[in-house]
DNA sequence: TAAATAGTGTCTTTTAGACACTATCGC
DNA sequence: GCGATAGTGTCTAAAAGACACTATTTA
């Protein structure tokens, strides 16, 4: 190693810096299929595409802390399941300028994907399309409410694809799956979360034995209001892991 | 939003850059326990201090190819399992100036990690010390070749706990267990990595079942040689997983 | 009582743990 | 044969899938 390369080594100065921004991956349920919010990009590049709402981070700023304020700024929302997803830095990912972005899942559950619609009318709930791949994540679509497939902007659709991988590897042993869920819920609304996001259908008896044999959810003796046939019991999700 | 609001979100111009380095797990196995290669800062911030290999990412160098590089520059290692873990990027992890680090986690089989300790003899190979924290990973202990405990630079006892979280969850579907052995191995060998990185013995029987039931690996008819005792069968892992 | 969904009982299959047993090598 | 580790057979326990059955509500 050369003295120029030691020094280039510990004089960050000496390296021109990349813009480093944060996407937000905002997951909800519609009908009952996996939904992201979208932002229709109107300038260069990608311009008519679809994207995931984003900000860039700024210099006194931690990245979680970039993550909320994009949340509250782009969705409204003030809290939400927020955890990063991976970093995304191809050089020319982004054909203006070198731009690094570090991806986060946000778990919307019904009430507050529907605020987000309502805090900002331009975002678009998309279905993603999720075949059963196995366990490795194939690609995954978009679509737009009328069915029609939607193009993503940058390398956002390989940025949806690890968000739905991600969803599936932590759905068994993490609380990922009550994110998406309001306080209460029925059994039968936690198991289709579950096929929503695995892509498969699931035994009920068994769902049923293992959610509560792990001890996650506790009946709270309520039961569902407004059916035309036998109300379901309602369950709570017991927060400490 | 404003005008102004409006302009600085389309133009990165308008913030100040940070800097973004990729910092390596470089894990490997020293006497049946997981081992990682720090370096001895012999400058502000933290000098005397342990810390991982890393580097600044060039403005025209993707991620993955930055650890690709640090790895070849760092290590003098050519090719080793390597895939990104997470991003830091707390405002004051580095007391000098802003910045995000990506860590990446490297997997080198023995021969890899001595050769990794020939090439840069200032490496040490630190012992990782994994209690069995249950799946959630509490902090990691550091000790050096005599024991004594090793004080980490910056956040990097962060990422190496998170290194060793990482594996844990993947060791039971992905190949990341294969990756830190040779070519050919014994299943008493894999079954040590197992019982390292988990940090909890295993069940013998079982865990042969399994490993030959999952279609992993493949006998290749050979033994070891040069034991005193019976020669073990020498096993092979089948790449496409 | 019909329609619809909630919720359960139980049999089978699969997988994992326990533990002792046999096998095979060098010496 | 001894010491040491490789490798297996088998019982038991726990978990998951299949599938039909009962239960409870509204209309």
């Amino acid at each position: 190693m050369t003295e120029a390369e030691l020094l280039n080594d510990y004089d960050p100065a000496a390296f021109e810096r990349p813009s480093v921004t944060v996407d937000l991956v905002l997951l909800g349920l519609l009908e009952g299929r996996p939904a992201a919010l979208l932002l229709q990009r109107d300038h260069h590049p990608f311009a008519g595409l679809w994207a995931l709402p984003g900000g860039f981070v700024r210099i006194d700023e931690a990245l979680d802390d970039a993550a909320e304020r994009i949340l509250r700024e782009k969705a409204g929302i003030g809290a939400a399941h927020l955890e990063q997803l991976y970093s995304f830095g191809a050089v020319k990912r982004d054909p203006r300028m070198r731009i690094i972005t570090v991806a986060y899942l946000a778990l919307l559950e019904e009430r507050a994907f529907a605020e987000a619609l309502k805090a900002t009318p331009s975002l678009l709930p998309a279905i993603i399309d999720v075949p059963w791949s196995g366990e490795t994540g194939g690609p995954v679509e978009t679509m737009g409410p009328n069915g029609e497939a939607l193009a993503l902007a940058f390398d956002h659709s390989d940025i949806l694809a690890m968000a739905i991988l991600r969803l599936r590897g932590k759905l068994d042993y993490s609380d990922v799956g009550f994110a998406l869920l309001p306080d209460r819920f029925t059994l039968r609304r936690l198991q289709d979360v579950h096929e929503a996001i695995l892509g498969v259908p699931l035994n009920k008896p068994a769902f049923r034995r293992r959610m509560l044999d792990k001890g996650w959810i506790t009946a709270t003796g309520d039961r569902q209001e407004g059916t035309s046939f036998r109300p379901a019991e309602l369950y709570r999700f017991n927060r400490p892991l």
